[in-house]
DNA sequence: GACCACGGCCAC
DNA sequence: AAACGTGGCCGTGGTC
């Protein structure tokens, strides 16, 4: 015992000063410290399953699968390994015998070959009908391996999943997931949500979903304080409708679909440092667009033009970024002489503030929240998904627990722009409806 | 059988 | 593909 107190004492002490000497003991006692426990009973919680479902769609899949096989070797007369970029890259490239030339498939090299990449087959795909059937396949066999059939076996004969939520895991402070990972059930196509309608309440209860709008851009809006940025959220316009308004130089009303599209994708792009070969790729369009939109982009929000110089700017002087809560992440190569090391690490240094900004925001309001419902036996905090947190909540009891929850998540920093909680409720992941 | 790199792809 | 940031997991193809 007396061995035990000294290192004890011995250790907290070192770490204390380590934290001290970093400026984080603030994080760790304010935010990091307290959301163990309330990490532990989200594990611990786990959510359910609808298993019957869930087994129906295996079967279903598997069925598709096998008829997509035949499919393409009834187009084809190859029989090959679909799962195998290799022999996929073997069949495209050189069996098909294809009129390509060098300059239409030097963009599509990897390490160790020809890419199979979804943007490769869809090139393909207007050369060669196979190219279509390979991307189905591919769609299927990810959703069917990935999360169908891997969720099936990590649930447990109570009838509920339980991730490992790993607290130290990522270079900005977010959380991540795995065995099963819990933060990317599929959402966006039709086959992938329905995945997500696997996940529901226990008997009695409803899921009730809180997800945080737009939190990156109104986190970017807040540090580098742009006019434009922050007038933009205050508004309460769709935010990229509102870009695209002022990128484009049109009115609100005249912002189509299209233009809209490209601004969300700036918006984003922003973001994560994208810069006009990459924005001109991801929209298919010239790369003189691409880099006017972008310039325009700067013109109109120049303080976010500013902010990220600065930021990079601190970086190269102290070579580490802080977060508005502390929070570090040392950008080592900022200064190297190696150009795609330098550019790679400008980007890490903007990116930072920002995403680990939002996930500070939300490891916050986890730990409010958590002081209300703790003792509760009506309610469970089950899942975070960087913006957004997932409850089972007693039927009746949802309504009492919505605006709490919302007002809770908006209200817990006083930020230079308000921040926006969205709520839904359902009777399954897969279909929420809004009502907050 | 354990481990790894790789290509590929799901989420935010 | 990635000159778009943060993750985890799948199957292949290879080594040991």
């Amino acid at each position: 015992d007396f061995l035990y107190s000294f290192y004890f004492e011995k250790i907290t002490k070192n770490l204390e000063e380590q934290l001290s000497g970093k400026g984080l003991k603030e994080l760790y006692y304010d935010i990091e410290l307290p959301l163990i426990h309330v990490l532990y009973k989200m594990e611990k919680n786990g959510i359910k399953i609808d298993m019957e479902k869930l087994k129906k769609l295996s079967v279903e899949f598997e069925k598709k699968i096998d008829e997509i096989k035949k499919e393409f070797i009834d187009a084809t007369g190859y029989d090959i390994n679909l799962n195998s970029p290799k022999q996929v890259s073997d069949f495209l490239y050189k069996k098909l015998s294809l009129p390509i030339d060098d300059k239409q498939i030097k963009n599509f090299k990897t390490k160790t070959g020809y890419s199979t990449s979804e943007e490769a087959l869809r090139f393909f795909a207007v050369l060669h009908p196979s190219a279509e059937i390979i991307l189905k396949y591919r769609e299927l066999v990810k959703l069917k391996t990935s999360f169908i059939d891997s969720l099936i076996e990590k649930t447990n004969i109570d009838g509920r999943v339980r991730t490992n939520f790993d607290q130290a895991g990522t270079q900005t402070g977010r959380l991540s997931s795995s065995s099963p990972n819990l933060q990317n059930i599929p959402v966006k196509s039709d086959m992938g949500n329905r995945i997500r309608e696997c996940f529901i309440p226990e008997k009695g209860c409803v899921l009730l979903s809180a997800d945080y709008s737009q939190i990156d851009l109104r986190v970017l809006a807040h540090l580098s304080g742009d006019e434009n940025l922050i007038k933009a959220f205050k508004s309460g316009d769709d935010i990229h409708t509102k870009t695209a308004s002022e990128v484009f130089s049109v009115p609100l009303s005249e912002v189509d679909e299209k233009k809209r599209r490209i601004a969300k994708t700036i918006n984003f792009g922003i973001i994560y440092g994208q810069t006009p070969m990459g924005l001109s790729r991801e929209l298919g369009i010239d790369y003189q667009d691409a880099d006017a939109y972008i310039k325009n982009y700067f013109n109109v929000y120049s303080g976010v033009k500013k902010w990220i110089e600065k930021t990079i700017e601190e970086a190269r002087k102290n070579g580490y970024v802080r977060n508005f809560v502390g929070r570090i992440r040392n950008i080592p190569n900022i200064n190297s002489v190696n150009k795609n090391l330098r550019m790679f690490s400008e980007r890490i240094a903007v990116n930072m503030p920002v995403q680990s900004g939002s996930s500070d925001i939300i490891k916050k309001a986890m730990l409010k929240i958590d002081e209300k419902i703790n003792d509760k036996n009506d309610i469970k905090m089950i899942l975070q998904i960087h913006d957004e947190l997932l409850f089972e909540v007693e039927k009746e009891k949802a309504e009492y627990y919505a605006p709490f929850i919302k007002e809770t998540m908006e209200k817990v920093f006083e930020l230079g722009i308000p921040l926006k909680a969205d709520i839904k409720i359902g009777e399954n992941w897969g279909n929420m409806k809004k009502i907050l």
